[in-house]
DNA sequence: GAAATTTAGTTAGCATAGCTAATTATATTC
DNA sequence: GAATATAATTAGCTATGCTAACTAAATTTC
């Protein structure tokens, strides 16, 4: 339906390539939402306790939000609803300035019930297509990670 | 990193590939989302317009809620900024309930020149791996696709 | 055909999340 | 020790998500 307009504009199949892979991105993350928001911790929340659970430990409050494309002020009021749900601890370290944060044992628990809860659906609809395509998709995901690196 | 955990959930591949898939769209859109700051448009905002400019015509509040997944009430807040800024235009149908809504032509040009924007990014990120890899990805998304649409 | 119900959309009110600018507290530099 | 730099927070704006309650129009029921 976009024929038109994609065959004028730069690229031509990249282009098609990049729109496809946008909306495709966007639709995934709708659905997972869903079930992300019964765990009744908010997105950003959840992807900054990712990092904190699954990233190799404790960070700073800048790292983490730089890891997380935020700004430091963004970041500050993510961790402090995390912090007001118990799902992640304030301490010291040695530089007085900077926060050291861990995500608590709820805080992990939390986590991984949400990733359970995501593979469930997405588990259902790979099993919708064949084996043979499961395959390619997983093969899919190296490239696109490839490419998200250089993003 | 994961793997103690990834081997004893369900699936286990199954399980990583949900996983990595759920990571990879989360940092592309973060990525993305960058360039789409530059239009001036909220990123509910561009996805709602790229419904009606891509998604073939007009429809009613309701509708573009459905495909947004959105409830009735934040689409209408939405519509409005769009309407505000002159990107989108309300028309009357038969049904006196329904609103007809339709992109102005300064609504299809700012969204045209944001997917400009984002495939120059998503180019340059493609031209970093080989041709091959690139060609591969361009099918693989198919897969991708006939997941999302099972989910 | 008038009353009741259903449907579409909006308004109100709450929480999260993004930003910049300004503030506070601690480290570092001169 | 004073000036500067850095880390984090606070304040205040906009946008986006929700539910509940409301308005207006269409449909159904009697």
């Amino acid at each position: 339906m976009t024929d038109v307009k994609s065959k004028r504009l730069a690229g031509g199949e990249t282009f098609e390539t990049a729109d496809r892979l946008h909306s495709a991105a966007i639709h995934l993350l709708r659905r997972l939402r869903v079930r992300d928001r019964e765990s009744g911790v908010g997105p950003s929340q959840l992807s900054a306790l990712s990092v904190l659970v699954l990233g190799g430990g404790p960070r700073s409050l800048g790292e983490l939000a730089e890891a997380e494309q935020v700004r430091p002020p963004t970041m500050s009021r993510i961790v402090a609803g995390l912090v007001r749900a118990g799902l992640v601890r304030r301490g010291k370290t040695e530089d007085g300035r900077r926060v050291r944060l861990e995500a608590t044992a709820k805080g992990t628990r939390i986590l991984e019930q949400g990733r359970r809860r995501r593979v469930e659906s997405l588990a259902q609809a790979l099993a919708s297509i064949s084996n043979e395509d499961r395959g390619k998709l997983r093969e899919l995901i190296e490239h696109l990670e490839k490419v998200i690196r250089n993003l």
